[in-house]
DNA sequence: GTCCGGCCTGTTACAGTGTAACGCTCGGCG
DNA sequence: CGCCGAGCGTTACACTGTAACAGGCCGGAC
């Protein structure tokens, strides 16, 4: 029912969250190829969960399709009250429980990705399923998260584990450090 | 002060836990030599950070002391929490925020490590520095967490960052699954 | 139709994690 | 002596995450 009754505050509602992407204006430096983050992409994430759901016979609820919305726009790392927050207007709290829920659903199904280190949610730009790997590059400078993959890590990676005896089940690989964009950025000053 | 006060609970004043380190008696099986957890190296590591300390000049306290103690002892991953009730004896409470700056300490000159997925503190059974990388195998059964190190997964990830553009700071690489040790008991039931 | 079950969400409450800020003590130093 | 910096105690607070219960919606069984 409420299809409808989202929409015109799933993109817009809540008004002027005083801009903390402080590197909106200032980001178009880099070239990496990687960065196509933020709102263009959000449409396709989207049509993927609904596809995905459709074909597993799951129930992409409002809630769960406009916090995947925020996170997908966001491109950054977003925290789980952070959403909450976004999610809220005036008069309709969303509370950050529910959006953990929703969170939980998008992780299970890798839509979303959590940033162990930062304790955040980024949404995933691969078409990848739950079970492969990511290794994430999170800038220090600019909080910008980028998602890349590597067979090559993966098979290292899996060849250390066999040696150990050790069956894997999630892995986590998270680098800090500076992305390319913000050691340019570094040398100009 | 309390350097003799401290003794008598260090090893054993929290009674019984269970001796989760079952892997003790059983995992005979895998022998990459790193696996040598619990007590047996609390004394070791006292003894490397003792010997860190006075060639670098820092102060190892009588608190931090206490702390990479405890976290040595356990052999499992502790929380800030855990640990300050570990050190805490009745009528002399130690805060959560004290054995923070203890950690932040002790994680800074590479003597014990954060395991961001857990939000807890296992100790550094390897002597490398605070720059080098360190892969965790994290048992979901046991809880038990194997610090390992592959120059093959690090050359792998040098490569793919090299790629990327991306200046790393520091890496962050955890495996969860299950052990050697708990595959077999998985069997056994 | 009604009832019943599951799933999702709202709500409250609470435990755990982490940091900021202030003040104290202690030891070194001029 | 007073100053200063490091470490620590203390309070307060913000953020993260989960448990438990209640209500709504929907589909199937009767």
């Amino acid at each position: 029912m409420d299809e409808q009754g989202m929409d015109e505050h799933g993109t817009c509602g809540h008004h002027a969250h005083e801009d903390r992407t402080q590197n909106a204006g200032t980001h178009g430096a880099h070239d990496h190829g990687a960065c196509a983050h933020g709102p263009a992409r959000a449409g396709d994430l989207v049509a993927r969960a609904e596809r995905l759901a459709q074909a597993r016979g799951l129930q992409f609820t409002a809630l769960r399709r406009r916090t995947l919305e925020v996170v997908a726009e966001e491109g950054r790392p977003l925290g789980a009250y952070d959403i909450a927050e976004r999610l809220s207007v005036p008069g309709k709290r969303v509370a950050a429980v529910s959006v953990y829920r929703a969170l939980d659903f998008l992780t299970e199904h890798g839509l979303v990705h959590r940033i162990a280190s930062r304790n955040a949610f980024v949404p995933c730009e691969h078409g990848h399923g739950a079970g492969e790997s990511a290794v994430f590059l999170i800038c220090r400078r600019c909080g910008n998260v980028d998602e890349t993959t590597s067979a090559e890590i993966e098979r290292s990676l899996d060849r250390t584990l066999a040696q150990a005896g050790f069956k894997p089940a999630s892995r986590i690989v998270e680098i800090e450090g500076e992305c390319g964009a913000c050691q340019g950025k570094a040398e100009a000053e």
